[in-house]
RNA sequence: GCGGGCGUAGCUUAGCUGGUAGAGCGCCACCUUGCCAAGGUGGAGGUCGUGAGUUCGAAUCUCAUCGCCCGCUCCA
């Protein structure tokens, strides 16, 4: 409980700096607020760039084998009923009043009893693989307690979606056996509706994605067709996809409307190959992500058991992170089978297959779809990266972020901005600087301010101005970390911020 | 959605037995300052989440609503 407290603080303290200093605020915040919704500030707006600009370099610009995509919001709404969203991207929820007990309507089974053609009640459980057995147990038990004659007819089990408004009062609670304490089935998709156009009719809705995956999927064949492409090959996309959630939670971890960078990766349909490109894309992903400071400390991996598996999905390995509130899905990497192009193949009836010149056969390809949430991402970046440490017996905040990846890759300070001299050179070499990178020009408060306001959001490299520089040239560099500091040159400067930054 | 806790300046908060708000830090300006949140002076910023009610009068009492945190649930 005590271990408990501390984490909630340390994530109070990240959300309390991400408002500071202006990286992260709730959104229509002077309306009150609405939850699950979030805005990017100055800061927040170059950090998640930076996250996407280094996914899409490394998984699209360096390889030879991805090409991008960039497909609107709103589609066909007949996408979403092909893709299975319209039906079965819902979260039904059923509540027992007695026991505050909330179940999954779709998982909470129940069937009427009858006994020589005359219904003496119902029972009900919860989803599992002996559940018939279970409930004819339940059913012999209602029977011999209601003292019954008469022969026990075969039990008809049912979700509780499915059950009529007469059932709702008759479907006892798991929980306390007693009906009359079950709510009705609340369902609702998790798909936000609008209307497309003038009437706001049933031929009229249409859906904002919740997943960028299907805009792939529907342009498998455009891209097939045009961009000289070869399986294995992937299409990557990133964009924004809404979700309805119940319950947003934890900061940006789940919220209604976040960014996904998604690649749907086209293999052969040989049952013997995927296990290998799965595996390959896993490793892939973790190497990318300690390219943005997510080492293999702070990750883990969670293989999805068979049962628990998304309808359209063979295999998935989440990468997990170690969030101050518990270890939680950085990225899904999905084996889908070829269910999303058959899927969409039978809806439009129009073929979807890929002619495979080695083999001289068609197919529709199998995929392996690694899916990340930016914001999400992001929300790793943040928390591994927040430190306090101690300079000289003052405490001290600061972001450890890798240079790839800040919102400031370096400050630039005159020592003291009362000496003019000092101030035009230190001016000169912002301007040389800012044409490449994001840096920033400060000159108010006492030098040591100025870093400790520099480390608190990240800002790799500190590069101070002083009298020396106007006599050779060199300037301080202070390393954000470290804050050691050391004489360079112009040149070296350059060099030394090409190295870390990487681009 | 249900249950529990919470909501005062950018941040942390004082005010708690009703009489229309202070502090520290931060921020801005000037002075000072030869390298790690130094010092001085001045300044901006709050109708106390929002709305309604009780009252002569509410940040302080009541209700509603919104948001945040925790649990049930869920996912990128």
């Amino acid at each position: 409980m005590a271990k408990k407290d501390k984490e909630l603080s340390l994530m109070d303290e990240i959300v309390g700096l991400c408002k500071r200093r202006g990286f992260i605020f709730q959104t229509s915040e002077i309306y009150g607020g609405i939850n699950g919704f979030f805005d990017y500030g100055p800061l927040g707006v170059e950090l998640r760039r930076n996250i996407k600009d280094a996914w899409w370099k490394d998984m699209v610009h360096l390889r030879d084998d991805v090409v991008g995509l960039d497909s609107s919001i709103i589609m066909h709404s007949d996408v979403w009923k092909a893709s299975g969203h319209v039906d079965s991207f819902t979260d039904p929820m059923v509540d027992c009043k007695e026991s505050k007990m909330r179940y999954r309507a779709d998982h909470l089974f129940y069937a009427h009893v009858l006994v020589d053609g005359k219904e003496i009640g119902c029972v009900s459980l919860l989803e599992s693989e002996k559940m018939e057995s279970e409930a004819l147990e339940m059913a012999q038990a209602l029977k011999r307690k209601l003292a019954v004659q008469g022969e026990l007819e075969p039990l008809q089990l049912r979700p509780y979606t499915e059950a009529p408004e007469e059932d709702w009062v008759k479907v006892p609670s798991p929980a306390t056996g007693e009906p009359g304490s079950l709510t009705p089935p609340r369902e609702f998709n998790m798909m936000f509706k609008t209307n497309v156009g003038a009437l706001q009719d049933a031929s009229s809705v249409a859906y904002l994605r919740p997943e960028t995956a299907q805009g792939i999927f529907a342009n498998f064949k455009n891209v097939v067709d045009t961009g000289r492409v070869k399986v294995p090959f992937g299409i990557a996309q990133v964009g924004k996809a809404f979700r309805n959630e119940i319950t947003p939670r934890n900061f940006i971890f789940r919220s209604r409307e976040f960014e996904q960078m998604e690649i749907e990766y086209f293999i052969p349909p040989d049952e013997d190959i995927w296990e290998r490109y799965h595996r390959e894309w896993i490793d892939t992903r973790k190497d990318w992500f300690a390219s943005i400071g997510l080492t293999a400390e702070h990750l883990g991996e969670e293989v999805h058991p068979r049962d628990k598996l998304a309808h359209y999905a063979r295999a998935c390995t989440d990468i997990t992170f170690k969030f101050p509130f518990g270890e939680q899905e950085l990225e899904g990497i999905a084996a889908r089978g070829n269910y999303d192009l058959i899927q969409h193949q039978e809806a439009s009836g129009k073929p979807l297959e890929f002619f495979d010149e080695g083999r001289k056969e068609k197919y529709v390809p199998h995929v392996i779809e690694p899916s990340l949430g930016v914001d999400r991402t992001f929300l790793a970046v943040v928390c591994a990266a927040y430190t306090k440490d101690e300079i000289d017996g003052e405490q001290r905040t600061v972001l450890k972020l890798h240079p790839r990846v800040a919102p400031v890759k370096a400050g630039v300070f005159p020592l003291m901005k009362n000496k003019p001299e000092l101030m035009e050179k230190a001016r000169s070499l912002y301007e040389k600087l800012r044409r490449r990178w994001n840096v920033f020009f400060d000159v108010s408060g006492a030098i040591g301010r100025r870093y400790r306001r520099m480390d608190e959001i990240g800002t790799p490299f500190g590069i101070t101005v002083d009298f020396d520089s106007l006599d050779d040239g060199t300037v301080t560099l202070r390393d954000r970390d470290t804050t050691k500091q050391q004489r360079v040159s112009e040149e070296e400067l350059i060099s030394i911020m090409e190295e870390q930054i990487g681009w």
